[in-house]
DNA sequence: CAGGAACTTGCGTAATACGCAAAAAATACG
DNA sequence: CGTATTTTTTGCGTATTACGCAAGTTCCTG
């Protein structure tokens, strides 16, 4: 029962994977869906067993990392401030320990091909939006709001969008680049002070 | 010069109305492409030359707010603080200035055919932040920021998510209802707090 | 009102996504 | 150890779609 959930999620990966390559090297509008079933030895009709286009194979690993975020973040000292948790859960994503199961370079790769390929934004915000929402119930569970809280909503959103802008002015970045992981911090300190601080409560 | 490029503007919002409208009534899997177009009196492939999906068709009005939204805060006095500007112009995208142009109760249609349907999930989120985009752009204007600011880009990425989550959290709300745009003013003064209050450089 | 640009349309085609049912593989169980 | 059962893979058929291209139509400009 467990080897079969393995295989399974092993050749998931595999596919997207193979995606990801393809695309980085002929451009996914060239990537035939068959190719990137043959390339994993697999047939076309299982590919789509998997994922409903090929846009979606090569975000998954995007979904991955959404979910090992949630995962990081509820195993955090319970006594650990939320912001400072999320920053380093965050952040972490960016530093070496963040790309386990990932080839290496994988995270550069992905970034630049996302950059060039329009055709990726939607599945691949769409992935982030996932991740989004199991992290807001990861902090929901952590503070103990109730399910329907504002907060929670607020802090994984606000999070989330800081990772974004880091991320997008990273890639923008001209001069001599301040690596990633630390833009990543300082932009998740910085949109995170104003929630935390305040404790509104609506009327 | 004009007059065609408003009658081209018409077309292209007739159809994502009918689009919208045809979703709306029958599930947006059942709608077909030249059941849009016919709706609207144009051919199939006029309606791929405007939109190259249904779904981006059913999701355009978000396009359009978006622009709104970045070209109301330009309009804006200029010693107003950045924040409140922001809670001011998207929190009138959610009261009645805000529907301008589209048909009344657009709003709550929208946001209950996009909950329902995850097959828009993608190009909403695409839509949103391509308005994010020029929000940034319009927000370095008025700061003065260098184009290549972190600072704008995060204010239009948090304003951005905590419209989303104020959404998101109205829609699970279950009790009786706090009006959507108070929660927008609320959740966008939350998020805000923060990033207007610090003022942190990058080393 | 003539010349030309912009827009629409029909046609052809490559590609895709998914239902369905049969084959194959993995696992559980006696 | 072998057979029954569940899961997964596969092939096939098909409805739909997106877009290049070239011809037709509409509309503007001088």
């Amino acid at each position: 029962m467990r080897r079969r959930d393995r295989q399974k999620e092993q050749t998931r990966l595999d596919l997207a994977l193979a995606a990801f390559e393809l695309a980085k090297a002929e451009g996914l509008a060239q990537v035939r869906v068959p190719q990137i079933a043959e390339a994993v030895g697999v047939s076309t009709r299982t590919f789509n067993n998997y994922f409903s286009s090929k846009e979606a194979a090569v975000v998954w690993p995007t979904t991955l990392r959404g979910a090992r975020l949630a995962a990081d973040l509820a195993e955090r000292p319970a006594g650990e401030p939320l912001a400072d948790a999320l920053v380093e859960v965050v952040s972490d994503l960016y530093g070496p320990a963040g790309q386990e199961g990932l080839p290496d370079g994988w995270l550069d790769g992905f970034r630049t091909l996302v950059a060039a390929e329009p055709a990726l934004h939607g599945e691949y915000l769409r992935a982030q939006a996932a991740g989004e929402r199991e992290l807001a119930e990861t902090i929901a569970a952590r503070t103990g709001s109730d399910e329907a809280d504002l907060e929670p909503l607020l802090l994984a959103g606000v999070a989330s969008a800081a990772e974004r802008a880091a991320v997008l002015y990273w890639v923008r970045q001209v001069g001599p680049s301040t690596p990633l992981i630390e833009v990543v911090r300082t932009a998740l300190a910085m949109a995170l002070r104003g929630i935390t601080a305040a404790t509104v409560t609506l009327s």
